[in-house]
DNA sequence: TTTCTGAAAATGTGATCACAAAACAAGTAT
DNA sequence: ATACTTGTTTTGTGATCACATTTTCAGAAA
């Protein structure tokens, strides 16, 4: 049995060992690092997380419930994997979600927080040209996220997050085989639509952003990313 | 400490105790058995389910990441509470959720399919008239899920259940105050459009059932709704 | 009556263990 | 070579227990 590698993940103070394993995971899953098909068990990652099964179970557990993992009839626990319907079943969900969220965020925004989302897309900039891939993908999942729990009251933002896990794995595969990522600019173009308050501007671009960014993965590109994950 | 009362939930053969647990507790929530602001221990619900920690625990925590209880810091388990603004927050969600699942699964649905579905409506209606509430919003929501699971690659139906267990405590407060149900001709609609494979009828059709059912509470009566559960 | 204090009870947490089912490996038969 | 069988190992499951924190509540003090 190989040993598991996880991403590194500092552990906070006061934490529960559930909560920090789950945090660990979802973190993992999320940027990719695991492959579709990819099973994991509990003894296993008890041991890289040096603690026992009970938290790691529970940890499992919630990942599956949100669409992270999947507990096989077998009780085997693996990564999803992703057909092409799938994956454009994903996208087209970001896209209905995100502007939605967008859209009702918007209102809420004061121009101090617009300067943060400004920052935090310059950050992104950074990382894609110094090559950080995986520093470009956590900042660009802040910039919209900075956006939409802007409302108050916003319900949506867990059910985003979870699209984004289930897109993690096939995220993994493309960062491995596109060169190099590329700046979809409608992130400039969200931001003039938030300093101007124009809710369907707002909307639009990030609706955009999505199709144009990684929803722009036609069937043929997501199919050879699948062949070459196996 | 009062004995728990769930609602009955006969236990599939195979099925393991935390899946049962589960379930049984997603049921109870779905259909208002609990009201908000209620708490919860592990060591009650072993005890009303006949079982022990582990397994509710695990249903626990998978109830609180799709938003159906809150562990507290003090690390309590509570029912959420809703606030009009959640409320309305939620609302807007199963609109945007549902309208965008029914118009993708139109294309799947076979006029076998659309028959069964006629009849689940004839089962709504039936039990509205015979005033049984909880077996009325069981078949309703019966025939929303019907309608988007059609669709063989569809990702939304999880995310919508989290939006509905989050509706679940207030519509237990509401089915008590409304003296009667009333049936909302939405459905006929939905019906027709979905037999002419209309997807943007469809679509509309079922947000505003949405709007006017559950939707159709405004602030008000969701406010005095709210002061009643106290 | 109200507020404070401290002991007792309740509660969440996480490690451990026994058990059953599944997966695996190796050897045998066809 | 392939298919089958059997014994071993791995793995998920769930009950139990010890521990730390929180809650509860009775009794004392103001």
């Amino acid at each position: 049995m190989k040993a598991l590698v996880l991403p590194p993940f500092p552990r906070p103070e006061g934490i529960t060992t559930h909560d920090y394993a789950f945090a660990r995971l979802r973190q993992a899953i999320m940027v990719g690092a695991f492959r579709p098909g990819t099973s994991v068990t509990i003894r296993g990652l008890a041991e890289a997380l040096e603690s026992s099964p009970t938290p790691v179970r529970e940890a499992l557990r919630q990942l599956t419930s949100i669409g992270a993992l999947h507990f096989l009839e077998n009780r085997r626990i693996v990564v999803p994997r992703i057909t092409p319907a799938r994956f454009e079943e994903l996208i087209s969900l970001r896209i209905v979600l995100e502007s939605h969220a967008a859209r009702r965020a918007v209102a809420h925004l004061s121009d101090r927080q617009i300067d943060r989302i400004v920052a935090t897309d310059e950050a992104i900039e950074a990382a894609i040209l110094a090559g950080e891939k995986a520093a470009a993908l956590i900042a660009n999942q802040e910039f919209h996220r900075q956006i939409y729990t802007a409302n108050p009251d916003q319900i949506a933002m867990p059910l985003i997050e979870s699209v984004w896990l289930q897109l993690g794995p096939i995220l993994g595969i493309a960062m491995e085989h596109v060169a190099e990522l590329y700046v979809v600019d409608r992130h400039r173009e969200a931001i003039e639509a938030l300093r101007r308050r124009d809710k369907d501007a707002v909307a639009e671009a990030i609706g955009a952003d999505i199709r144009e960014g990684i929803g722009g993965f036609d069937q043929q590109a997501i199919a050879k990313l699948l062949s070459l994950a196996g």
